[in-house]
DNA sequence: ATCACAATGGGTAGTCCCCCCCATTTACGA
DNA sequence: TCGTAAATGGGGGGGACTACCCATTGTGAT
């Protein structure tokens, strides 16, 4: 309706995918309410074109090698406030919705969705609305309403205090109680404490359990493995 | 040169992201020599196609729901065995590209990589010869010429006798010694015994340890845990 | 100033895992 | 037939983890 007078919704692209970033950009310059402003292809290089560039929305890949998606979230923010942030990710698990959302995402929406889904995010995002594919909204809902399950596991992992999050990690890296001790220069007993806490906070039992509990909310991702 | 005779190469994307699709379909239709003849978003919708559209070259995902692109490889083959695949993967690696070029790829190029690599592996793999990604050759170079590691792994596994496989999926399933033992109705000493031949086949040590081993051979999947 | 909590360190007991040693039965192949 | 390998079962020891118990120190909030 009032096309002429819209300035255009500045977009940064931010990918490590050059394929993905091609296929965004086709799709968004043949939109006229849109111009694409910047691309970044790692978490530190988006921070270095949000300052410089100052776009009105930012399209976020989750998962990329270095910083990733969720944490990039949170210094975008602190950077330019203003700034709207879509999550452009693989996986529509609840998880990752939920820590995208609080960390302050507008959007979260799957590369299998359809491109108008990119479209109406965001639109959404610029008008400070949220957007989320249809196909994790009823997972965000289930989540929210009834099993909070993956919720409160994610809780549960930020709600351990920093010493004990460096101790879980060491131990999802299969170092061994005495070698976190040695490294960290204390007792094994304090060590063993921590993981007395980890344990009965995350109600998560021994090594194994836990890897499978740091893969699934992220802070291990197989994929990087060698 | 000879532009006006060259029938142009038929090809099929195979993609469960239309993220992706759309990013290739846009580069390729911008080719003269290259004709997009149809897209599926799973391993077995692309077979269907390649057996109803006959396509030249086949561009695969290799991570997709359902048929994943590994097996995928095998069945086209079958299907058709003129039609050349070029898989396009997010990861680059070896053991990816060692299964895929066994299975009878003739191109491997990331997502990461330059649209130019899909253009040279589409051509490439229309006149019976092989792309990589620059990006992985010396990847693959490395695990032909000096370390073995990840393909001796796979071949670690497949060693095991079956008994031992059982057990070592329950192992890795987190079920206790004892556990297994109850469940296979023989005494702990047999399981441990067991898990002594795993230990020693594979060379892999504790639990955690074979939870990742378990991940990277493919025999657990994080991705399919609740 | 008191209270809660994080971080430190110790004791003890039990379980589980890992690595040696040993043996028997069955089955398959040289 | 003899040897090898798989599967079964056992003893013992040591290391690692878990779960209780205990205490001290510092920091930050009420």
């Amino acid at each position: 309706m009032k096309e002429k007078a819209m300035k255009p919704i500045k977009i940064l692209i931010v990918d490590d995918h050059a394929i993905v970033r091609e296929g965004i950009r086709q799709l968004l310059t043949s939109q006229n309410d849109m111009e694409i402003v910047g691309e970044a292809d790692d978490g530190s290089m988006a921070i270095k074109r949000v300052k410089s560039l100052n776009p009105d929305v930012v399209l976020l890949d989750i998962a990329m090698p270095g910083l990733n998606g969720l944490e990039t979230i949170g210094l975008i923010r602190e950077a330019a406030p203003e700034t709207k942030i879509v999550i452009l990710s693989m996986h529509g698990k609840e998880s990752y919705v939920h820590q995208a959302l609080s960390a302050g995402a507008f959007g979260y929406i799957l590369k299998a969705s359809s491109s108008a889904d990119i479209l109406n995010a965001v639109r959404a995002a610029h008008r400070n609305e949220y957007f989320l594919s249809s196909k994790i909204r009823a997972g965000v809902i289930d989540a929210y309403l009834q099993s909070r399950k993956r919720t409160s596991i994610v809780r549960g992992y930020d709600l351990l205090t920093e010493r004990e999050q460096q101790v879980f990690r060491m131990v999802v890296e299969g170092k061994t109680t005495k070698e976190i001790a040695d490294i960290l220069c204390v007792s094994t007993k304090t060590i063993e404490k921590h993981r007395g806490s980890i344990t009965s906070k995350l109600g998560v039992h021994g090594r194994l359990e836990l890897l499978k509990y740091a893969i699934k909310i992220g802070v291990v991702d197989p994929d990087l493995w060698d």
